[in-house]
DNA sequence: CGGCTGACGACCT
DNA sequence: GAGGTCGCCAGCC
């Protein structure tokens, strides 16, 4: 899916580029391993902008592992709908990542990905 | 200008 | 654990 503004917003956050910014790291996150909205932000120098990490991935191209992030309770986050994506829960467990009835990862700690952890300060 | 809205999150009851 | 508050940024009334 390509970016498009009108559907997805800005791709201008805390200055140009951020949603470039985003995809890049997100790249970087292995298979069968997750990182938070929040790791992304603090990682990328903007602790807090954890809102606006969801919404560029909202609007990330296909060859982005967007699936992998999940947020701070290791939780998948909720859609429009309320509800999470199934696209997103296929994908993890593709992954061996087991996803628990309440939309939990199990072992979320340990899964977590350490290189892209609250590196702030 | 003012208020509301998000694939969020830290804090406080 | 379940709720509520507030900060976050840009777009759109």
């Amino acid at each position: 899916m390509p970016y498009d503004r009108d559907k997805h917003g800005p791709d201008r956050v805390v200055g140009p580029g951020f949603h470039a910014e985003v995809f890049a790291l997100v790249r970087t996150i292995p298979r069968g391993r997750v990182a938070t909205y929040g790791d992304i932000a603090t990682a990328l120098g903007h602790p807090g902008v954890a809102r606006q990490v969801g919404f560029a991935l909202a609007a990330c191209p296909d060859d982005i592992p967007w699936h992998r992030v999940v947020n701070a309770r290791g939780e998948l986050s909720a859609r429009a709908d309320g509800r999470p994506s199934a696209t997103q829960l296929r994908l993890l467990r593709a992954e061996s990542i087991v996803v628990d009835a309440r939309g939990r990862i199990t072992q979320f700690d340990r899964l977590r990905y350490a290189a892209l952890r609250s590196r702030a300060h």
